[in-house]
DNA sequence: CTCATGTAATTAACATGTTAAATAGTTGCG
DNA sequence: CGCAACTATTTAACATGTTAATTACATGAG
């Protein structure tokens, strides 16, 4: 049976249509964050901890995909405006523990009806059957890409 | 009929899932790239203007999906290059004319092998009806959310 | 023609992405 | 115990994302 050939043009690609798919969703939540002085992904940390509870570093990493060089920055930020405290992680002491605070809770309470009418005008408009369908696909992509991550295909193909 | 509530966790998050999806599919080209030099954005604009000729920099930044103060600086590393190439553009003094060199095309072509075995072992695991699903779902999604695209749901919600 | 307005591109400033290297603490083996 | 190998986090260096401001040119009303 034949292969299917590369993608004939970027607008077809697929990490170009998931970057553009992410944008579109992205836009629409980007100016309630901006309005409250939060960054994507300042905010993506606060909720991995609000819904989590207290993690350590690589935990936050791994749950909210961000690298842990950008982490560290992000830590110092949220933890001058006292959204976050750093611990220290019992029984290793490579490790910090990072828990929501207060005022990191607040913000979450505080914005979450803006967040659901947005995410119900986005459904709105998509249609919450394909919301799933899409979540579904996405979930089996992952799954399907992750082991042997960062080698490339054709090492893979010479096994 | 009852709205959907919020995704009650980050796993299920549109957002955070097409990120994820993303980062799937680009772990895989990501070292090709590297091994070239050649970043994710500077390999986008120059598929872009290889798949569509010479284009000004506000096309470029549209198909790319790239913002103009990243294209900006992008544009000065691929000339230092000689990946393209930049003129003035006909009738219009503010634009300028960027046209791929032949430098570029050839990085293009040199790579295409192992693009095509990349997306074919991408294609293999996660299966070719399943893409082609995936991208028509995305490509709903976009066309679902445009228009209106800055401005909040809360705000859309209000008319 | 002229000026106000609009648009394309750039610059500035700061946050994050990304890889490599450095630090600090842990673990297991001899 | 003592050291080699491993792991978690941080730092460094550079590219890009992001918004606001600036510059240069274009356009249209009067």
């Amino acid at each position: 049976m034949e292969r299917s050939l590369l993608p004939k043009n970027t607008r077809r690609s697929l990490p170009m249509s998931l970057l553009r798919g992410r944008e579109a969703v992205m836009s629409k939540f980007r100016p309630m964050l901006a309005r409250h002085n939060v960054s994507e992904q300042q905010w993506r940390v606060l909720r991995v901890l609000q819904e989590t509870g207290p993690l350590d570093a690589s935990e936050v990493c791994e749950r909210a995909s961000i690298l842990a060089p950008s982490l560290t920055r992000i830590i110092k930020t949220l933890v001058e405006r006292q959204f976050i405290t750093v611990g220290k992680f019992k029984g290793d002491g490579r490790r910090v523990q990072l828990s929501i605070a207060p005022p990191g809770t607040a913000l979450i309470e505080e914005l979450q009806p803006e967040r659901q009418a947005i995410y119900d005008e986005i459904e709105r408009r998509f249609g919450p059957e394909r919301i799933e369908e899409l979540l579904d696909l996405l979930e089996a992509l992952i799954i399907s890409q992750n082991g042997m991550g960062e080698e490339t295909a054709l090492e893979a193909a010479e096994d």
